[in-house]
DNA sequence: CTGGATCCCGAATGATACTG
DNA sequence: CAGTATCATTCGGGATCCAG
């Protein structure tokens, strides 16, 4: 994905950033620390290592993610949320993660009981 | 949009809330207050009413917007947040908004001088 | 051989245009 | 305004490549 150049409001530009189906998941998950690509694969239930791969490099495109490659055997690749951009980010990630619990709780509770 | 019954977590949820080109920009605008549908679509340039009406819709039935009918003449409906649901989305939007005008102006601190 | 990364392509989904 | 057609973007499978 490629950063737009024209916008009607900053908004847009942040919603870009989090578009599509893995990148608030991926996130949202980097907030717990650095962590390989094969940690992340295994964490994110569904996830293929190539659109985990394709959505990184995205992130990273925008700042808001970044990696450190470490020269051993086996080779190690850690991903890391951005200082201040990525962490600032978990912070919008976490309001909606709570909406998204208060969503949850408020329809069960008005949901027919099932026996 | 349909709900989703299966999430691996809340986020998702709320993500798929505020999925799609146009929603973040209409929530957007109704923080500022309830507005007919005209002033919505002269306010968000490039949005067709066709659009608006879908969007608006979906959002309804998140129940994160709602809408009042006036029985007059000429008829009139204004849209506006829910309460607690869609003012608390605007606190996320606000941070995204926040990042957003954070992330051009760095850019542009780094911008070649144009002369 | 292992883990990281890219390419190609069809399928599904989303956005806009068109039309009555 | 709603229904449909068209166009664009995204998702996902699988093959493949590269580097230790």
């Amino acid at each position: 994905m490629k950063i737009r150049e024209k916008f009607t409001c900053p908004l847009e530009l942040t919603h870009d950033v989090i578009k599509g189906k893995w990148k608030p998941i991926i996130l949202w998950r980097l907030r717990l620390g650095e962590m390989s690509l094969s940690k992340l694969e295994k964490d994110i239930q569904g996830i293929t290592q190539k659109m985990l791969l394709e959505q990184l490099k995205e992130l990273m495109e925008f700042g808001f993610v970044n990696k450190k490659v470490y020269n051993g055997y086996p080779l190690q690749v850690d991903y890391f949320l951005t200082e201040p951009q990525g962490k600032r980010m978990i912070e919008a990630l976490s309001i909606m993660q709570q909406i998204g619990i208060d969503f949850l709780l408020d329809r069960q509770s008005r949901a027919p009981i099932q026996e």
